[in-house]
RNA sequence: GCGCCUGUAGCUCAGUAGGAUAGAGCAACGGCCUUCUAAGCCGUAGGUCCGGGGUUCGAAUCCCUGCAGGCGCGCCA
């Protein structure tokens, strides 16, 4: 039994009261010197008609409180409970120890199963930094359920259909070349693109003969599908790349045209559910009854939509993985669009449209303005990478200059801190890229946790210490009480990571983690020291090494073991 | 016009399903490397929590309203 449940026991058998609101009265005191858990009492003036000074008093000598509560103070209407140290100690940190690869983890996911849609690039179009966000939260994700026992899916929803690829032929047959296209690969295609927009507007012909170009690519003619086939595999090459740096893989690439054939399901449903309704000749749902625009499921020639496609793959994943819960880590430029579609699927009276969750994110946008694909406009994330992994080597020269396998090193810092810029913050906020944030290595950044893994495991390598027979007892000042108190915490960062879709809760509290272990480490000599309190200080260690490494995994990050 | 989101230190952001004196990082200034990695640590300074009402013993947090910014609103995705 944990620590807030025999509380909650005990202060039960004094107090009529039910365990839940016992619950609801406890809170950890803000400070650590106010102890290590608080109850709060001001609920129970109105019912005992006291005030909360006297309750909060009276109550802390009439409660039996359980052993390893060993001191209690009020304070106003506070009882602020202190734990015995060496207890507290022992539990965390041996928790962590016997579950060396796990700690945190848990089974609440076991049997479910979890589709994560993100990263979901389009073909022939540049890989930049605006599709950082979902790939990385994303990912996070993908193994934060993991870690919680979930089966997970990733998918990466192709953005491989539509008439932008009618586009790119008629480009590439008027002015591009084999060759420019092998060699430069997304950069020619873009190239192609971006001339397509500049001459269809003297030309509107072109769009015309664009249109041909796609409905060949439609009914399978072999000329415009070898070359359409041809971009996509040129550009899954390219993107592959950048997935292999950041460590991200899918377990599908099922995209946009893998779901062409798939649609009568769902038109056919909508009609037998008299759903469908003809307007300005497309056909729609409304769903004015639910105080939204109506949702657009087919064009007035007949062809699909967006919409049309996302249902026929929700269906899809449904049928094939049978989804628990379905994640779709889109920006939230999309919200009415995923809350039109998802009341669609309720309407058609299918239960499972409450698990279809839109994860949103903010946008990123340049310091110029935001990014044009049209005009060229874009930051690649190849770039951005190289770039943050160039200047990761560069410091690795003049700090570690004696560092092995400095590449190696360079590449997980300087992945990183581009991957932190995606996880660090609350999903919803807006940022404008900046290389000088993209490559902060300073202060609250992937750099500074991985630099408090490398620096705790450089003292363990030193050390070369046995973790037999430690007396916890000798982990009772603040610096290291601290560091325990935050890694007590871990656990409970996770799951609410989880059930909040918020990376940035496990990349916040690894910062807290480093910051109490860096505090600690500069203030308590660890070798050295006689030989059984290095023990001890070497087992706090060991944990938080630990519990940072498993940190940045969960977000998608790696930690050196020197840097 | 309608809908959704955001507004906390100069800047970037936290603030635990209303609770104790609102916290970090960056930037600025001042300290700390003959001892375990200074990508670090300590200190100083910096706040009308957008404004105004309300609910409550108590509001950055909940409700109403105003302001500012972002996004979206039928044949793109």
């Amino acid at each position: 039994m944990d620590y807030a449940t025999q509380i909650i026991e005990c202060v039960k058998q004094a107090l009529d009261i039910s365990a839940d609101e016992i619950e609801q009265m406890m809170e950890t005191p803000p400070e650590r010197e106010m102890g290590d858990m608080a109850i709060v009492c001001f609920k129970l003036a109105k019912v005992m008609r006291k005030n909360p000074q006297m309750i909060a008093s009276e109550l802390s000598e009439k409660v039996n409180w359980p052993s390893f509560v060993s001191k209690v103070e009020t304070k106003g209407a506070y009882m602020n409970l202190f734990f015995d140290k060496s207890n507290r100690a022992e539990q965390v940190v041996k928790s962590v120890l016997d579950h060396e690869n796990n700690y945190g983890s848990s089974e609440i996911g076991k049997g479910k199963t979890i589709c994560i849609d993100y990263s979901s690039i389009n073909i022939a179009k540049p890989f930049h930094i605006g599709h950082l966000s979902s790939t990385a939260i994303g990912n996070s994700l993908y193994r934060i359920h993991s870690y919680l026992g979930y089966k997970c899916v990733g998918i990466n929803h192709l953005g491989d259909w539509g008439t932008q690829f009618g586009k790119l032929i008629v480009a590439y047959k008027l002015w591009g070349n084999k060759e420019q296209i092998e060699k430069n690969s997304v950069q020619a295609m873009l190239e192609l693109y971006v001339r397509f927009h500049e001459e269809a507007e003297k030309d509107p012909e072109l769009d015309d003969s664009a249109r041909e170009w796609f409905k060949k690519i439609e009914d399978g003619d072999s000329e415009a599908l070898e070359i359409f086939n041809w971009f996509k595999e040129l550009t899954l090459i390219e993107a592959n790349r950048v997935y292999d740096l950041l460590g991200v893989e899918f377990d599908s690439y099922n995209g946009e045209s893998f779901y062409n054939d798939k649609m009568d399901r769902v038109i056919n449903e909508l009609k037998e559910k008299n759903l469908l309704v003809k307007s300005n000749g497309a056909f729609v749902v409304d769903l004015e009854e639910y105080n939204m625009p109506p949702c657009l499921v087919l064009k007035s020639d007949g062809a699909t939509l967006y919409s049309t496609r996302d249902m026929a793959a929700a269906f899809y994943r449904k049928d094939t993985y049978d989804f628990d819960k379905a994640l779709y880590v889109v920006a939230y430029q999309q919200n009415l669009h995923f809350k039109q579609w998802f009341k669609v699927m309720e309407l058609l009276g299918y239960e499972w449209s409450k698990d279809l969750i839109h994860v949103a994110f903010g946008m990123v946008s340049m310091e110029e303005g935001t990014l044009s694909t049209r005009k060229g406009k874009v930051v690649f994330l190849e770039d951005v990478l190289s770039k943050s992994i160039e200047k990761a080597r560069g410091i690795i020269d003049v700090k570690s200059p004696d560092l092995a396998d400095k590449d190696v090193v360079a590449k997980k810092i300087g992945v990183g801190a581009v991957v932190w810029n995606a996880v660090s913050n609350a999903r919803i906020k807006d940022s404008v890229f900046s290389f000088d944030k993209a490559l902060s290595f300073e202060g609250e950044t992937a750099p500074y946790v991985q630099y408090t893994y490398a620096r705790a495991n450089s003292v363990l390598e030193k050390a070369n210490a046995s973790f037999k027979d430690v007396d916890y007892s000798l982990l009772s000042d603040d610096e290291a009480m601290e560091v325990i108190r935050m890694i007590e915490l871990f656990p409970e960062k996770i799951l609410d990571a989880a059930t909040r879709y918020e990376p940035y809760i496990v990349a916040r509290h690894i910062i807290d983690l480093a910051q109490a272990f860096n505090k600690f480490y500069y203030e308590r000599r660890i070798i050295g020291e006689d030989d059984e309190v290095m023990k001890a200080r070497l087992s706090l260690v060991k944990a938080t090494k630990s519990c940072l490494e498993r940190g940045l995994w969960l977000l998608g990050i790696q930690a050196p073991e020197k840097m």
